[in-house]
DNA sequence: GTGAAAGCGCTAACAC
DNA sequence: GTGTTAGCGCTTTCAC
């Protein structure tokens, strides 16, 4: 492919290459050295090990840095160090707010870093998250964030990877590797004792089939049935807004006696499915029925909606995930650690019956 | 920084290595000719070139590559090539759903073709932006799609940057760039004509203040108002919900005959900010204030909202800018190509007073 | 503290 | 069609 020749960009912006060496238009860490009459592994030096050159000379070759607009070729460098300062995210899907607020936080903390954040969608597909981590070994990350799927949880063993995990969201009690979860029980269990205190008793959960944070919210909730001698009435739902709220219109057609007086949903594609099918069927909120959801999404305080929801520190989620990683990245043999962070039950009128 | 020997992850996902190469632990080029019985350029031509190695030969390296579990290194394939397969994605925050929809359809085309998807948030700040194009020059990126800030816009120059460059969402209509846009004036003029319709005179704006987009909008409403002989009355409002919040509310406050019978937003998060603001007032939808607004995000559609929206065809215009991308990286001389797509006015209850 | 020299893993001329 | 050889740009021993 044919490439243009490389022109420092704006005006002023930082100075130009005076002199370009070989074809590809780029001064190499060799014109530096000539130009500044010295070593390329004195150029090299100045470049990477603070102090290590004396100030006179530091500063002759910094100048010919300037000058030529050098800069250092990143694939040149990581074939030698072996390592590159690459972080991939992997997740199921970006769209989900909760995600984009997780990676969001993730590229901050990597750009202050100096690395930079492949993005990776994995669908729930445990082929395409296993592809995927197989490009991040090859791509000689320095880490890689991961919300696993499942089946990619369960197949995790560590030392599989050439790069240190840390897995977001979804991890198993046992798993001996960095991660950060909400503590999904509680936050569940929470929800639930706030909409038994509300007074509603046949309360559904609609909870995400592929996830460990279902299950785990599945089981805070029917905890807190099973406190006041309710039964539990999960369902076990794709995590999706239609999902949602067809199984939602379906419950609802059930004879008023039988059906569930409030909803609770784990997240928030199924929380926004519940309220479009109570909605429709022109239940009110709370006299009608009760909900309540996971994810505190920016549309849920609107005053024509007022939904109770959990709010997850999603951006705290994904900057403790990526510190987590600078740090097992500077010391490999620490323990492993495990990151639990709090839901806040956020508590607004369609809950309030009481 | 240490490393953890590598090994192919999972039971019999594939062949493991049977013999490491050198200390890195991992089989090298080299490894799988000596292995195969040929040289290295054997090697790499099975691995780059179909066609060039006849069956047997070929057949033998494939069987080596199997064995060795031989993956090539990308550091030196990319030194020695002067190019990345990598595409970089430089937005003002993923945290926008418009955003996030175009950034999951660039990943998935990216994907597809072999691309690494390296995220980027400038935060409409244009120094920000700035390194982040430099970066990507230092990665030797295939191509970078942008949503430029205004001020990176009015820099931008043919040629600046090494690689090919895609621009999204926001974009002169004299730059000779490849670039996909919606057709904003016309979207917002449809809009502001169906507000008309509904029999709203006094329609209010809330623009973005940062991006060409809220200026193009405000041309289209601007020019359906003149039709009617009528006065814009334009916000220029940081783009964010709490701006168009306290705006909004601002403009309530007015005597009511001065204050707007409508409200158009011209993006998710002001239309957000305003709806909050009206709900707050204790207005209803048509009846006391219209309303309409770009961005059809799912939550517009819920009974108790039931928002008009401009609805932007978001991954479509990920999609179509990840494969001029694509063309582009072909056949850099091509000459650039401008794609403009249409908004779809998703008329509601929100705007339905007539 | 500084320089000379080797080599990371790969591909692309160029020979045969 | 296949092999030999050089070298991409950088860092890192190892001398001095």
């Amino acid at each position: 492919m044919q490439r243009t020749p490389y022109r420092r960009p704006g005006p002023g912006t930082r100075p130009f290459s005076h002199r370009l060496a070989q074809e590809s238009g780029l001064a190499s860490i060799k014109d530096v050295a000539q130009r500044a009459g010295v070593s390329t592994t004195t150029v090299s030096r100045v470049l990477t090990t603070p102090g290590a050159v004396r100030a006179p000379l530091r500063e002759r070759v910094e100048q010919a840095i300037a000058d030529l607009g050098y800069r250092p070729n990143l694939a040149a460098r990581r074939l030698r160090q072996r390592r590159a300062s690459i972080v991939g995210l992997i997740v199921s899907d970006i769209r989900s707010p909760f995600f984009t607020d997780v990676g969001r936080a993730v590229e901050d903390v990597a750009y202050r870093n100096g690395l930079r954040l492949i993005l990776c969608n994995s669908d729930e597909n445990p082929a395409k998250e296993q592809s995927y981590l197989e490009l991040m070994a090859d791509e000689q990350a320095s880490g890689v964030i991961l919300s696993p799927t499942m089946e990619g949880l369960r197949r995790l063993r560590p030392g599989d990877w050439p790069f240190p995990l840390v897995l977001v969201d979804r991890a198993l009690e046992s798993s001996r590797v960095d991660r950060v979860v909400l503590d999904n029980h509680a936050a569940a269990r929470r929800a639930t004792e706030h909409l038994l205190q509300s007074g509603y008793r046949r309360i559904a959960l609609l909870a995400g089939i592929h996830s460990t944070t279902g299950q785990q919210r599945h089981a805070g909730y029917a905890d807190a049935l099973a406190a006041h001698g309710l039964a539990p009435r999960p369902l076990w739902l794709d995590p999706t807004r239609d999902a949602g709220q067809r199984a939602t219109a379906q419950c609802l057609a059930a004879p008023p006696a039988e059906r569930p007086d409030a909803l609770l949903a784990t997240n928030g594609l199924l929380l926004l499915g519940a309220l479009q099918a109570v909605q429709a069927a022109g239940l009110r909120t709370p006299q009608d029925i009760g909900i309540a959801g996971f994810d505190n999404n920016d549309w849920t305080a609107l005053p024509a909606l007022d939904v109770t929801t959990i709010a997850q520190p999603t951006y705290d989620i994904g900057r403790t995930a990526a510190e987590l990683l600078l740090q097992r990245m500077q010391d490999p043999a620490r323990p492993a650690r495990r990151v639990v962070l709090e839901g806040e039950l956020v508590a607004r009128g369609s809950s309030a019956r009481s």
